[in-house]
DNA sequence: GTGTATGTTATACATGTAATATAACAAATA
DNA sequence: TATTTGTTATATTACATGTATAACATACAC
């Protein structure tokens, strides 16, 4: 897999295994239908606890990023993925806002902002891992 | 005061404090060298406790926005703002890199999430408040 | 000086989250 | 039947969040 944790980072475990998978989605690193592996072996793989991996699939089950079939075990959504919700817009906005002020405090310009924003989504869909 | 706090939500109180402050930097509603609420009084005004004030204040202090002198008070950074450092673009694309998946992943396009990241930037330093 | 308003520090407590460790359960399949 | 999967249940440890009190240190007004 290509899963790599930070066990000093900040972020929580199962977060950064949140990010990572959707990433891999979103890169196309995972393909849709495709199977993920079962909780007890990545997580014995990371070297961490059955229920962290547990938690961050469940997590993305509830997104609608996941099916997880008993027995079968946890594939990436094979048919029409979520789609931009209402939530999801207010979600973003959110954190976006939290992001954009702290940069509109440092100096960074409007343009700087969103040129930095679309260059690391420009990063993550052509899969060239951004550092 | 402008705060407004959201006692259900998930976000710490002290991390909705900080935001607020940010943003009312960023947008011009505290001007630099302008002079914040003591600890207590806020704590007070805002129905919750001392130290939680106190938290707020000093990671806004330790970021460089905020001075604080013994009797004095806090106030707001008179001379130069931080600036943007290496660490905080670090900081900036590892948090918008989380946020540029989901959307990519959700089909938002490039150009929208910039366009998104633009207005949410404008909307700030407009003062328009955003919602 | 005395008093007062400020931030600072220390201690304690309650609650929740993150992560681990075991164990057992439930369902699908070979 | 046995195995592999996710699921659920406990328990434990460590840490974060928020509160509550109390005392301390410094600057300033009087």
């Amino acid at each position: 897999m290509f899963i790599e944790l930070d066990l000093q980072s900040e972020t929580p475990i199962y977060t950064q295994l949140v990010d990572q998978i959707v990433e891999g989605i979103a890169c196309g690193a995972l393909q849709p239908g495709e199977q993920l592996p079962p909780i007890r072996s990545l997580a014995e793989d990371l070297g961490i606890n059955l229920h962290t991996v547990n938690k961050a699939y469940n997590l993305l089950k509830q997104e609608g990023l996941l099916q997880v079939h008993r027995k079968t075990g946890v594939i990436v959504q094979p048919g029409e993925m979520p789609g931009v919700t209402e939530a999801f817009e207010e979600k973003l906005r959110r954190q976006l806002r939290s992001l954009a002020a702290a940069a509109a405090v440092r100096g960074m310009a409007e343009e700087v902002f969103a040129q930095e924003s679309r260059s690391v989504y420009r990063d993550i869909i052509t899969n060239r891992g951004g550092e």
